[in-house]
DNA sequence: TCATCGATTCGATATTTGTCGATACGATAC
DNA sequence: GTATCGTATCGACAAATATCGAATCGATGA
């Protein structure tokens, strides 16, 4: 009751932008922005998911190739490869397809939105006062 | 099963805060600590809760009545009260009973604390800035 | 062309999570 | 003391999610 209209259907099809100048902390969020980054901090809250982030982001060459991934993390391939597909979505990671394999590396943009989103100046806000 | 990354520790650090001081960009996470992480972000990911955070930090005094919440985000004080325990219990915000009614705060440190886990020098790897 | 190998998608299932109504607990007010 | 108000907990249910096996799609190489 009482709402009935903005209430479940998180449609998460969406992609990730608009993260980019709205912290948590400047205002009360909109439950539409709220749902968006709610969407991408999901995608990130996973321990699977920041195994393959943190593995991706060591990577010496800065990509990877899917073709390592499960036995790094020790799940199954189309575990692993539903678990790309939502950083992917997320804006999290860029996927490129070469040859039979496909790689995959970080895109600093997809972090840096949600640190930004998070609160870039919190530290200023007072940490113990 | 060290990659020959660095990351310091893999053990050593043990214990409860993880999240002071390995982003996930600076290599290989192990499962323990992107458990511990995931729990954090998790009790961010949700639409809820995000609200909830950005009207205590938008609160004029920096804390708010747990009165106030269920009409501020429609939805029912149970419902409200489950969120808050767990922004609560991931060291999120702080509660204060007094008198007969509960007191929330933001608690910086939890904020900047995910921040940090997801990569303080990334600036320096974005390639736009 | 066909055969082979790798990656994603599909289908099903078990677990987790969000939600609310009812209830219990604690503190103030009378 | 009792009544009242605010908050947390309990119990149940619906929805979302993680996981894997099987099947499908795509690309390489003979």
């Amino acid at each position: 009751m009482s709402d009935g209209k903005n209430r479940g259907s998180t449609d998460s099809s969406t992609g990730a932008m608009a993260l980019c100048c709205a912290p948590v902390t400047a205002g009360r969020l909109d439950e539409k922005a709220a749902t968006e980054l709610a969407g991408v901090l999901k995608a990130l809250a996973d321990p699977v998911r920041l195994q393959l982030v943190s593995i991706i982001a060591a990577a010496p060459t800065g990509e990877i190739c899917a073709c390592d991934l499960p036995g790094l993390i020790d799940r199954s391939q189309p575990t692993v490869s539903h678990h790309l597909t939502q950083l992917v979505r997320a804006g999290l990671v860029d996927r490129e397809q070469r040859g039979k394999w496909a790689w995959f590396r970080l895109r600093p943009e997809g972090l840096a939105a949600v640190r930004a989103a998070l609160g870039e100046g919190l530290d200023a806000l007072a940490p113990t006062a």
